[in-house]
DNA sequence: TATTGTTATACTCTATAACTATA
DNA sequence: TATAGTTATAGAGTATAACAATA
């Protein structure tokens, strides 16, 4: 494979295994780290949370549990329903997010330092048509 | 994160998808997939698929011992070094491994058929360097 | 002593199915 | 009945540590 098919499957490993370290660096798992900077942008039910992970439910309680146990995130009660619930980070959490998030970027962009302002601009063109093209499923 | 990070991710998680999706498929999970198309290429040690997945020899172990019990893969001595395993393809792993192979490769080269011909040479020699300059680990 | 691979144990992530409580 | 979330159970993938056999 040595194409554009080759060229997805390498790049896209590059970016998981870059994304798994700095989780690892901040003592995250990958998904822990997922999880806190979808939280970053506000506070979101567990179904919803379920469907943007492509999740079962079954499986965010799962991984909520563990969120909580380590301080990073908390479940509360909603106002009006009952049955729900909604997921915040803590300070801790927010902190950590912050953190990670920050350093995850600077390596995503150190990774295409090599590129020249038009090979960018190129590149990243490219991709927003190729993920605008393909939105969630595809 | 509307940028180059941003597009890295979402892309990324794209592939990753459409791997993941291809994989089931072809009733295999990723990391078997993984390994199936890596055994394509020849006969691994279990140390050398170990790098191979940056994984521990330990956790080898356990994904052969699955890919052997589905009847994926084997393990066979190797003459001349009694303590190494030598593992390879069977005949119903090695048409797994192709026609896993050929659908991910044909639903990739789908991922970028809305490129003009004229972005996708940019976008692969993008992707080109990127990879080029990050080698394995970066 | 170093290397190859396994075993034992524990944790994370996930699915499925059955369940509770509320809407 | 439908929806929100949990519990129970099982399996994949991984790490660590201790081990056996061979080099």
């Amino acid at each position: 494979m040595n194409d554009v098919a080759g060229g997805l499957v390498r790049l896209s490993g590059l970016v998981q295994g870059l994304y798994t370290r700095v989780s690892q660096r901040h003592d995250l798992t990958p998904v822990q780290a997922k999880l806190l900077c979808v939280l970053l942008e506000g506070p979101r039910g567990m179904a919803e949370l379920a469907g943007y992970f492509s999740v079962e439910k079954a499986a965010l309680t799962g991984l909520m549990d563990r969120a909580e146990k380590r301080g990073l995130a908390r479940r509360t009660p909603v106002p009006g329903d009952r049955r729900a619930l909604t997921v915040t980070l803590t300070e801790e959490g927010h902190r950590a997010a912050t953190a990670f998030y920050t350093d995850v970027h600077a390596e995503l962009e150190a990774l295409v330092g090599s590129l020249t302002p038009e090979g960018r601009k190129h590149f990243e063109q490219a991709m927003g048509e190729i993920i605008e093209r393909c939105g969630g499923g595809c």
